[in-house]
DNA sequence: CCGAATCCCTAGTAAAATAGTAGGGATTCA
DNA sequence: TGAATCCCTACTATTTTACTAGGGATTCGG
């Protein structure tokens, strides 16, 4: 019951991206290495997240990838999810056959817990609390 | 990001204990027909349950397993740890070397508020909604 | 049009985890 | 004593994970 190093490595990716704001895309070598990222692996990583519609890119000389939408759009939840597959902590019966079991009810509970989570934190959220944390932790605009 | 089968096998397990309820030892025979679970299989599992201190054993003609605590004193987030492993979402770093990333945070609320449903939820709990669901799903008590 | 830089695509693969199975040994108790 | 049960070690097939390899397709400045 955990995250993949796939699925950090998704997040780490998407964040160096909203970290990085500006319009024009950041290549994968980039992302890689400053997130500590093996490159090819990487790179099948950023494809699967463009096929969700998440990032966008370009190639040549000035290529790269870039974030399809603004980061306060992107949620943790849509990233794990593109790359980790849905997540559903049990297998589930058909809605329709109602089962003599007391754990669905219970697995559900879970999902929305999660959900609270996952589904509410979005990239802009990261980057700001971030932000915050960095002015705090490192106090050099003291004298 | 989901429960591994063995997991869910401990579980029903474990339920199948509390609903029997009774102090006599049920066998591992018993258990695993009714809760469609392959033997062998659960041997191990519930050998593993037993070492973690949830379950107890006799040998012999009316042997079988029973539960070490009372029902409401098990929680399925118990269970699910003893077989599973400890759920923690993502590879922690060292608490003491702090991290320049934003999501050692959100673990720790995705931890938080798993953790407000499967250590909140005991055996005891679920065996009571299961019979409440059982009267109000099937009303046999109709004239 | 060339060629360098980049993304894109298919395939392969070593290691680990998962979901079991097999076979017998140790206890208990009538 | 012997039948029933739990107990223990080992083995294994399959799937998943976490990558790596090698080249093909685009883009764009010159």
């Amino acid at each position: 019951m955990d995250v993949s190093v796939k699925g950090e490595y998704a997040l780490r990716a998407v964040f160096e991206l909203s970290r990085h704001g500006k319009p024009e895309p950041m290549k994968i070598a980039k992302i890689a290495e400053r997130q500590r990222i093996p490159q090819k692996f990487l790179e099948m990583i950023l494809a699967q997240l463009k096929q969700g519609g998440y990032l966008g890119s370009r190639r040549g000389v000035d290529g790269g990838y870039f974030l399809a939408r603004p980061p306060d759009q992107i949620t943790v939840g849509d990233i794990l999810r593109q790359v980790d597959g849905p997540f559903q902590p049990a297998k589930r019966p058909f809605a329709d056959e109602p089962t003599d079991s007391p754990f669905p009810e219970m697995w559900d509970r879970v999902e929305r817990a999660l959900s609270c989570v996952i589904d509410r934190t979005t990239f802009a959220d990261l980057v700001e609390r971030w932000r915050q944390r960095r002015v705090k932790g490192v106090p050099n605009w003291q004298i």
